[in-house]
DNA sequence: AAAGAGGGCAAGACC
DNA sequence: TGCCCTCTTT
């Protein structure tokens, strides 16, 4: 139940794939009706009184090796002024400490004083001028920042004013949600919350053509990108090589990147795909083609929302009026996340005003990979002089135990805010580490644990938490035999099933005919067209038009192409997307039913986006929204409710990253062994080793109650074998934890 | 031009 | 193990 195994492939592999699944599910099923209590009680002995363990405790002093053990990846000369700069700005402004608020204290202060402790009060009544909050785990940030919206509302300043821009739509959705709540009113939904993203999105459509910019784009997503990628790549004829070349998905990742770190293309491919070195004259060129491509078909992928909108701020002085002065109070959610671009258009909107709070932990930035400028948040104070530094230090989540440790992991950060969070929740107990035989034997003891404490505690305050998504997979063998239900975070996503991408990508080709992609990928659908002829057909149609496929008469697919597009016809015809999408829906049924073998579980999907739709009033508006935030990528199958989307008690198995925001009685961390977590690929870099324990921070500081910190002796990958545990433990004082023989 | 076979490679994921 | 690219066959 708990995992999702949706294959989006092709049609055999997907076969391939599904009878591997039963006959993975008949062993399982077969070896606990053949073994049953025997297999049970061989567990038991290796996890709960395993005698390998036994001994390495007995011999050794301690199983966890001493801090020196490990090297630590050199600096360039760069690198470390730049840490020493940071390091500088951090001083300044943790030796600033926290600045109280001046505000006038009446009626309203005094209930919202009841509300929120002291420093919280201060940035939630700091109305005016640039404020910096610096919100460390758990200590109540969201909290902070519904009540100041709530207060501004209160102190009559209008919903239209204020702007809360936030990392996902979902914690939009959830702070519009609390706001509501708080004032008693429909207020809220006057103000704008949402995504860098959807922002701008939002922004571009309603003034975009002040700045010259044709508003009826289509956003492409990654998989779109790469694609693209892959059509203008055939297109430019390159040489090959003897080593292959990136593939379509790694080309698209360096072009966004270089885009969102405004780095140039070659330093991305020096400093972080230095293997594709040789191709840098190629990549170079698709990038090249790549934008003049999106540029001709008016394709927006996600970099070019927000390089567009921080465009046309910078250069058209009518359309930066028409939003400063709009938005006079600016919010910017989980800071330490945002990248350059989008720092800059935060600063830009604010500018005229000068009332901007931004929120964010440092020490929580765990994005650089993405292009997320930690720095933003540490250079904050210097491009806002006079801005007001609030520390939120409280934390509301851990017991005292396991915050020591969240702590002192945070001393061993480089440059990074001090902060020391207390906590009043006394009780509670050190976390655990535990070495386990092997991979397997950590799964058991894993599931043993929870197995166990399920008898008083719900699943669904149970996670475990992992670095690389495959490190979960013993684990969720292990529940699966014990039946115990969990869900796996990450997975396919919703968005990205075929079908579903099928269904949008017709819906996309009637808002935009232009949009390349798109049309791409329906001709493809047509028996007897493949991406050769599919290319050809776009090609020439956006030459000479749509009159072209006329030319193509003789064809065998010819009859099948004009039906598409009579269906296509009708379907834009329609008023209300509910309608366009029922009519492409009858169409596309049975071009699935032809091409997939498990029919019955998707079209569950596709009356899911049906649903959807039908809550939307026009297409365009329908199509944006779904491409800026897919639905629960939870989700499953239809079975599953979309709309409330109810907490679940299962067992949550999650990679480190996906946890961020969220808490639990019991974490586990697992896997924490050198090359695993940290990841062997950051062990060079001191940059990217600081992210890792940035990480490993996220991960532990997810516990409320109970902190267990697995690895095994030894675990074997392509890339080689691991035995060392996480650098991340030896260097933490043992006082901070015990260790389970 | 499409479909199938072989082989190299591998993190993390928001919009 | 699974994904995707590339080469080979039909």
């Amino acid at each position: 139940m708990g995992r999702k195994y949706i294959p989006v492939e092709s049609e055999d592999q997907k076969r391939k794939k599904k009878k591997e699944k039963h006959y993975e599910k008949e062993v399982l099923k077969d070896l606990d009706d053949l073994l049953g209590d025997f297999e049970r009680k061989v567990l038991e002995r290796r996890s709960v009184v395993s005698p390998h363990s036994k001994i390495i405790s007995k011999y050794h002093g301690s199983i966890i090796p001493s801090e020196e053990s490990y090297s630590v990846p050199e600096m360039k000369d760069s690198e470390r002024i730049r840490f020493e700069e940071l390091k500088d700005i951090v001083l300044n402004i943790e030796n600033a400490g926290s600045v109280g608020s001046e505000s006038v204290r009446g009626e309203i202060e005094d209930r919202y004083t009841a509300l929120l402790n002291e420093r919280q009060f201060d940035a939630v009544f700091t109305l005016d001028g640039p404020v910096l909050v610096i919100a460390g785990a758990g200590s109540g940030k969201t909290r902070t920042i519904v009540h100041r919206v709530a207060y501004m509302i209160e102190k009559g300043i209008s919903p239209g004013s204020i702007l809360l821009l936030t990392f996902t739509k979902k914690a939009a959705n959830e702070m519009t949600a609390r706001v509501n709540t708080l004032t008693g009113s429909l207020y809220a939904s006057k103000i704008t919350a949402g995504t860098f993203h959807s922002f701008a999105n939002m922004m571009l459509r309603v003034y975009g053509h002040i700045a010259g910019i044709d508003r009826n784009f289509t956003i492409c997503d990654q998989q779109d990108a790469a694609d693209i990628v892959d059509l203008v790549k055939n297109e430019l004829d390159i040489k090959k090589q003897k080593k292959p070349f990136p593939k379509k998905g790694t080309v698209a990742e360096i072009i966004s990147r270089s885009r969102n770190r405004n780095e140039a293309i070659s330093s991305v491919i020096d400093s972080q795909y230095f293997k594709y070195s040789e191709f840098t004259e190629d990549i170079l060129k698709i990038a090249e083609r790549y934008d003049s491509f999106k540029k001709e078909k008016n394709i927006f992928d996600y970099d070019d929302l927000l390089e567009r909108f921080l465009h046309s701020l910078k250069n058209s002085p009518q359309f930066l009026s028409k939003i400063e002065k709009r938005y006079r109070y600016i919010m910017v959610d989980e800071y330490q996340d945002t990248n350059i671009v989008q720092g800059e258009i935060a600063d830009i909107i604010a500018s005229s005003s000068g009332n901007i709070m931004v929120v964010g932990d440092d020490i929580q930035s765990i994005y650089g990979f993405r292009g997320a400028a930690f720095e933003n948040i540490l250079r904050f104070p210097k491009r806002w002089t006079d801005c007001k530094v609030v520390k939120l230090e409280q934390n509301y989540r851990s017991r005292k135990p396991l915050l020591y440790f969240t702590n002192a992991i945070v001393d061993n950060c480089y440059a990074a805010y001090k902060k020391v969070l207390f906590s009043k929740m006394g009780g509670g107990s050190k976390p655990l580490v535990k070495r386990a035989v092997d991979a397997e034997d950590e799964a058991v003891y894993i599931a043993e644990i929870i197995k166990k404490e399920m008898e008083k505690i719900p699943a669904g305050q149970f996670a475990v938490l992992y670095r690389s998504s495959h490190h979960g997979n013993f684990v969720q063998v292990e529940l699966l035999k014990r039946n115990i239900d969990f869900v796996v975070y990450g997975g396919i996503k919703f968005m990205e099933r075929r079908h579903i991408k099928d269904m949008m990508s017709y819906a996309k080709v009637i808002q935009n005919p232009a949009d390349a992609v798109a049309l791409h990928r329906v001709l493809k659908l047509i028996p007897g067209i493949g991406s050769g002829t599919a290319g050809k057909i776009v090609g020439s149609i956006s030459e000479n038009g749509f009159k072209t496929i006329g030319e193509l008469e003789k064809k065998r697919y010819f009859n099948d192409l004009i039906k598409m597009f009579k269906m296509l016809s009708n379907a834009g015809k329609e008023g209300n997307p509910s309608n366009s999408l029922e009519k492409i829906s009858d169409y596309y049924l049975p071009v699935l039913k032809s091409v997939e073998s498990d029919y019955e579980d998707r079209i569950k999907d596709i009356s899911v986006l049906l649903q959807i739709a039908s809550g939307y009033k026009t297409l365009e508006k329908f199509l944006s929204d779904f491409s800026l935030d897919p639905p629960s990528s939870q989700l499953n199958t239809s079975r599953i409710p979309i709309a409330g989307e109810l907490p679940e008690d299962k067992v949550v198995l999650s990679t480190v990253h996906s946890a961020k925001g969220l808490e639990w009685h019991t974490v586990f961390v697992m896997h924490l062994l050198d090359g695993c977590f940290p990841s062997d690929r950051s062990l060079t870099k001191m940059e990217d080793l600081e992210e890792e324990r940035r990480l490993f921070y996220v991960a532990c500081s997810r516990a409320k109650e109970r902190l267990f910190l697995t690895f095994p002796s030894a675990v074997s990958f392509y890339n080689g074998t691991m035995f060392l545990p996480s650098r991340f433990l030896a260097e933490i004082d043992k006082e901070n934890y015990e260790i389970e023989v």
